[in-house]
DNA sequence: ACTACGCCCCTTTTT
DNA sequence: GGGGCGTAGT
């Protein structure tokens, strides 16, 4: 029994009595165990499993969780658990209460929210440069995850140097809302407010809700944890864990946990069985530069013999990613107990290459690189059009292959069917309204009143040679007169294909037309011709044909995900919820830091920690929150770890000196002093390090 | 006015 | 390697 294997620590943690329970569990302490525990022991108490919510960061933890009760359980109990991510678990429990929201990538909003914010004028304001969408974007993300009501008010606060434009601002969003509202789309943090909305009529009454991470909930999570009111609550954190302050991750939460809470009791956690001594003695070392929020005795559970961490130092980056994959080539260990880690992505990379070119293979997340291809975006962008016939973006992006159809073309068509389709571009497509009026707004631009609105539409029978379908013939859409023959055709292709698809909801099926349709042969021709293409302008034949396979091989991946999500509502929201979890390859682990929280390994290796590189010393991350990082980073290891750094980047063209974190464990000589935000540190002489 | 193409910029971290 | 911007061509 899962409860078995506990020490005293966990044992009374798991078997708390129901209310607000608070389990502070340091690094490798055991934390998932004793939620496992935790959930064993209120199903044995005769908590129906449905009743228990498990909220997780990410999907991969829950399904962790879930798969380690499956020794106990059966499958039919464990399956109704309610697990996942905040976001997940939202995305499921709207949908059961049949409110389901279609979500957009945050890059496509980031876009809508540009467009809106290009149409205002900030000049005659102020000579400040506005942020940009993307940025906006970001910090509207913030705001709503900090549960604020005014967004102007907040953002004084805390962007004063822009404060003169919080009302603009604000005026943006708003207008943003709208067209996010006119075209379909929800983004992550809809799930959340509206589950939250939801709730306030809706009580799904869960016996106890389980918390995982707990220090890295934010906000607007912490308003939905109270908004199920469940009778009981299961919270599991680390402070000296809390690394995404960037997300409104709000340490408040956990430090006032007791406050809020009268009847909490809180558990702690300080058996370290994960790690060896000298392991841990390096991030203790580390983190306790740290402002404490609580004392923190942390012992270790382990005992023997123990490799001390090692520091290497390298002339060149890629020397440094060289002897990494020389030294993994020579280690016995299976590769799948060995990782490496870093702060940016921007590692991956070369630290794959030259893995790479020692023939060892690694396993990275591939979902977000995967989704953003081209001929899988095409493929996205025509489900979303099916999922979602407002979906402005999915036409757009469609259109652009067509050649002789630009951005302003595709608006233009997009208009038109919306307006003959009653705001459906399937609807627009497949059945116009013939009697809608389509000609609505005038030129603004044409001050000369040079275009009439008669002008602009041409009779349809100028494709009479094409060969298009009768019923298409009427549509009003080929009347629009930039129209020419081959773009008529593309359009008559989308049409093809949603005629096929329509009212299909088996996620296989509509992929499967999807790749197999005249419309996306046409969209994966334009591709590899162009990765065909010479230097010299000529395309290479064979190369297309072989682009051609590649691109059809790849969509055959995504078809393959079907296979887990069989409907197609389902599958649309999977991509943009889960796809960044998915992982590529196998052998050793290529992580960020971020991704590398809650997992171990025989042999870590955190690398490039340089000054500037990590810590990260970019605007909105503090020194403590990239010693947290640090600290999250270097507990991974069980048995080995290897800090690293390359003086200089020959690519960049940058010099690095060691980080201030190899100089805090007493590693590496400092490069000019202590570090700034360091309490305590030692010596404090004059500047930073440069670079 | 619109489309297409070539050149230069930058590149945190996640649901 | 991709997105933004300036320029040439329709």
């Amino acid at each position: 029994m899962p409860l078995s294997k506990l020490n005293k620590e966990q044992l009374a943690a798991a078997t708390a009595p129901k209310g607000k329970n608070l389990v502070i569990a340091s690094a490798g302490t055991g934390k998932t165990s004793t939620i496992v525990a935790r959930i064993a022991h209120l199903i044995q108490r005769g908590t129906p499993p449905e009743r228990i919510l498990l909220l997780t960061f990410t999907n991969k933890a829950a399904q962790e969780m879930v798969l380690r009760l499956g020794k106990f359980f059966p499958p039919q109990v464990t399956r109704k658990i309610c697990a996942g991510t905040f976001h997940s678990v939202s995305n499921l429990l709207l949908k059961r209460l049949g409110r389901t929201l279609i979500l957009k990538q945050p890059s496509e909003l980031k876009t809508l929210l540009k467009s809106v914010l290009e149409r205002r004028s900030f000049s005659r304001i102020s000579d400040l440069k506005p942020y940009s969408g993307a940025y906006l974007y970001d910090i509207y993300s913030l705001f709503c995850n900090a549960c604020e009501k005014d967004f102007a008010a907040w953002f004084s606060r805390n962007y004063e140097e822009q404060a003169e434009f919080a009302e603009i601002y604000a005026d943006v969003l708003g207008e943003f809302e709208e067209q996010k509202a006119a075209f379909g789309y929800a983004d992550f943090n809809d799930l959340l407010l509206k589950m939250r909305e939801a709730l306030a009529t809706h009580k799904f009454d869960f016996a106890e809700v389980l918390v995982d991470e707990y220090q890295d909930t934010n906000s607007l999570q912490g308003s939905l944890i109270d908004a199920f009111d469940a009778e009981s609550l299961f919270c599991v954190g680390d402070f000296d864990q809390s690394i995404y302050a960037f997300n409104g991750a709000n340490i408040g939460i956990i430090g006032s946990f007791s406050l809020r809470y009268k009847d909490a009791k809180i558990f702690a956690l300080n058996t370290n069985y994960r790690s060896t001594a000298k392991i841990l003695e390096l991030a203790n070392r580390v983190i306790e530069n740290n402002e404490r929020l609580y004392p923190k005795r942390l012992e270790v559970g382990r005992a023997g013999e123990c490799k001390p961490p090692r520091l290497l130092v390298f002339d060149e980056l890629f020397a440094q990613y060289d002897n990494i994959a020389q030294t993994i080539a020579q280690s016995p260990l299976p590769k799948e107990e060995v990782a490496i880690i870093f702060r940016n992505n921007s590692s991956a990379d070369g630290i794959e290459m030259a893995l790479r070119e020692r023939g060892i293979g690694c396993k990275r997340r591939g979902g977000v690189e995967f989704l953003e291809s081209r001929e899988i975006k095409a493929l996205v962008d025509l489900v979303g059009i099916l999922v979602n016939p407002k979906d402005i973006f999915g036409m757009l992006h469609t259109l652009e292959y067509a050649r002789g159809v630009g951005a302003a073309a595709a608006r233009e068509i997009y208009e038109i069917l919306s307006a003959v389709g009653h705001k459906s571009v399937v609807c627009g497509l497949l059945e116009p309204d013939l009697t809608a009026n389509y000609k609505q707004k005038e030129r603004v631009n044409s001050q000369m009143g040079l275009f009439s609105d008669f002008s602009e539409f041409l009779p349809s029978s100028r494709f009479g040679a094409l060969g298009l379908d009768a019923e298409f013939m009427k549509n009003p859409v080929l009347n629009y007169s930039n129209l020419n023959a081959n773009g008529a055709l593309f359009v008559s292709q989308i049409r093809d294909f949603l005629l096929q698809v329509r009212g299909q909801v088996v996620s296989e099926f509509v992929i499967k037309s999807a790749i197999n349709s005249k419309l996306y042969a046409n969209i994966v021709d334009v591709l590899a011709t162009k990765r065909a293409t010479l230097k010299n302008g000529n395309v290479d034949l064979a190369r297309a044909d072989e682009a051609k396979k590649k691109i059809y091989a790849k969509a055959e991946v995504l078809a393959q995900m079907t296979k887990r999500h069989p409907n197609i509502y389902n599958f649309y929201n999977f991509l943009t919820l889960g796809v960044g979890e998915l992982e590529g390859g196998n052998g050793v682990n290529l992580l960020t830091v971020h991704a590398s929280k809650g997992l171990e390994f025989g042999l870590v290796f955190v690398v490039d920690l340089a000054q500037g590189r990590f810590p990260n010393l970019k605007m909105m991350s503090s020194v403590e929150e990239e010693r947290r990082l640090f600290y999250v980073a270097v507990t991974r290891a069980k048995d080995e770890l290897v800090l690293s750094y390359a003086k200089y980047d020959k690519i960049r063209k940058v010099e690095y000196m060691p980080s201030c974190f190899l100089v805090e464990a007493g590693m590496a000589e400092g490069g000019g002093g202590s570090v700034a935000g360091s309490s305590g540190g030692s010596g404090s002489s004059g500047s930073g390090v440069e670079n």
